[in-house]
DNA sequence: CTGAAAGCGCTAACAA
DNA sequence: TTGTTAGCGCTTTCAG
């Protein structure tokens, strides 16, 4: 049922309907006959003729690397609230963390097929750069950190600091870290350089042996515990990129009979689930992702009213959240 | 940039540009010709109007309740990775577990504003079944069953019998349960179902205060321990509708001083990641959320082509995990 | 194989 | 306030 054949039935012209479903600039009888009509066919416009002619989706394309991380959901979480609140819908790519899905997604995008963009990246090659200078839609880029576009970012730098600085002062003297890829700005260079200043801070030294770059993952965690563990001296303290990472390591002091917080303590950065029921729990810093999901869609939904040519970053605050694996309380 | 400028600047006709994005009926002088026009102008076509014409929008909707849930990410990435294989787009709606957003979401996606919907329900409602049975467009049902409509489910009351009657196996003779709402069939119904058919089996009965209904999350599964064991007869297992009531439960044990798994077993249902870290590990049915998406898409797909009139449910199979909590080993 | 022209379902400008 | 008419950008006849 199209709306020519509708109009018909209600007994109304084509253009009454369509202003029912949009300005309502309309009569009252008029109105009542189409929603009598509505009633009785269940007829409701096509969204895609509407775009053709509106030049408007109210979709927002959302790109994210994962679906199953505990951080990206909470992210999309966020996002989807706000924009949901304001009639848009969410367009979601799964790219499964390939890179040229990513940027076909964002060529795919780049001309009039959402109104925006939200892009949830984990690394930045040259062709991104690329692509994103020549989208024609406003994009918003969450949890990381770009010159020149609007950015929703956590103080990754600072909570990495914050953490291996609290390990620090409780005494450890021989802190070793498990980080990802410099690749990853983020996650990875910005909580590197957070572990070295405090480090440094403390006029202590890190041993090369004392230094993995893992996966994003458990079972990385935990092969990089265990290559740490094979020398003859052993960290007291050891500072994991993420979360995940961490479960793999205390995994592997638990089957290695190591103790923890006694002969090493550990601390990461995502406060996933998982942490506060380890067997060892987590001490952690809290990132606020659904707060960057909702205020990356905010920054976008500004942007399309208004597309300012000066790009903004926000920088969001982190919670430490002390629990067993430093000393701290068991259950927080 | 439209197509009629578009082939302007190409120097080809508005069909030819047409053919060249579709079916491809053209001399290679041409297509050159258009490429060679991309490559400078960037040109993609606008999918909207791509849409109105074709009537086919080559979007699919996932209607779900929440995100920030283990299960539902996985569920959803399963749909991603198919769907997206096909060169269909993912409309996402998170519904906040509001019933009256699901069902405005099914409304609006009634009519022609996606392909197909994929929907991962909890509960249903006589309004559900009214819309459901009014949509134009397939419609596959994720995560539950229900009659006369495309399925994807699990063996829910088989998963909660194999997890019950596994701990009675091992000499446990006071069950207690911590289930979730009936209204829910799957998770609800189907659970508390193979609970007692273990139960009744083992020629045991259960206690009204053995019993309680839980929320779906951690915080409600503490609770309910506590209420559990506030009586001066214990129980010496419990099973649990889900993972996270089963970590509630966990932790107030451990709070309490109760030694899990020798005063008292647990099992639950999910194989959530956290299961597999904490303090006890969880012995729990592993469910395949991610091919739950996976047969869910290729049924939708199915659906598209060649609508069936005859429905179909899949049922999928489970696996038993055990781990610490009921005496298996502590690193599965 | 090609281009002109009509058509998709909708919105928007206009005169009444 | 209304209906008519022209347009949105794309696809699809239909002659040639």
């Amino acid at each position: 049922m199209n709306i020519s054949e509708f109009a018909k039935i209600a007994g109304v012209s084509k253009s009454a309907v369509s202003r029912y479903f949009n300005d309502g600039y309309l009569s009252d009888d008029k109105r009542a006959l189409i929603e009598k009509a509505i009633e009785e066919t269940g007829y409701s416009p096509g969204i895609s003729a509407h775009s053709a002619s509106k030049r408007v989706t109210k979709l927002v394309g959302v790109i994210i690397p994962k679906l199953s991380s505990e951080s990206i959901s909470r992210v999309v979480d966020g996002i989807s609230e706000v924009l949901t609140a304001e009639g848009f819908d969410l367009l979601l790519v799964n790219t499964s963390n390939d890179v040229n899905k990513e940027i076909a997604s964002l060529e795919l995008f780049r001309n009039k097929h959402v109104d925006g963009v939200i892009l949830l990246a984990s690394i930045f090659t040259e062709t991104h750069l690329s692509v994103l200078s020549k989208m024609k839609v406003p994009v918003v880029i969450a949890g990381q950190q770009l010159k020149g576009f609007n950015c929703v970012c956590h103080s990754d730098e600072n909570a990495a600091y914050a953490l291996t600085k609290l390990m620090l002062d409780k005494g450890r003297s021989k802190p070793a870290v498990i980080g990802v890829t410099h690749d990853d700005l983020a996650a990875g260079k910005a909580r590197w350089d957070g572990f070295y200043r405090a480090v440094a801070e403390a006029g202590l030294s890190v041993p090369r042996r004392f230094t993995e770059v893992a996966l994003f993952n458990m079972d990385s965690g935990y092969e990089k515990a265990a290559n740490i563990f094979s020398g003859n001296v052993k960290p007291d303290c050891i500072f994991c990129a993420t979360d995940n990472i961490a479960m793999g390591v205390l995994l592997y002091c638990r089957e290695a009979g190591i103790k923890v917080p006694e002969d090493v303590m550990i601390a990461s950065v995502g406060d996933n689930r998982s942490g506060r029921v380890a067997y060892t729990t987590l001490t952690t810093a809290h990132l606020h992702y659904k707060t960057e999901g909702i205020n990356a869609a905010r920054m976008l939904l500004r942007e399309l009213k208004s597309s300012d040519m000066v790009t903004k970053t926000l920088q969001l605050d982190f919670e430490i959240i002390e629990r067993g694996s430093t000393g701290g309380c068991e259950t927080v």
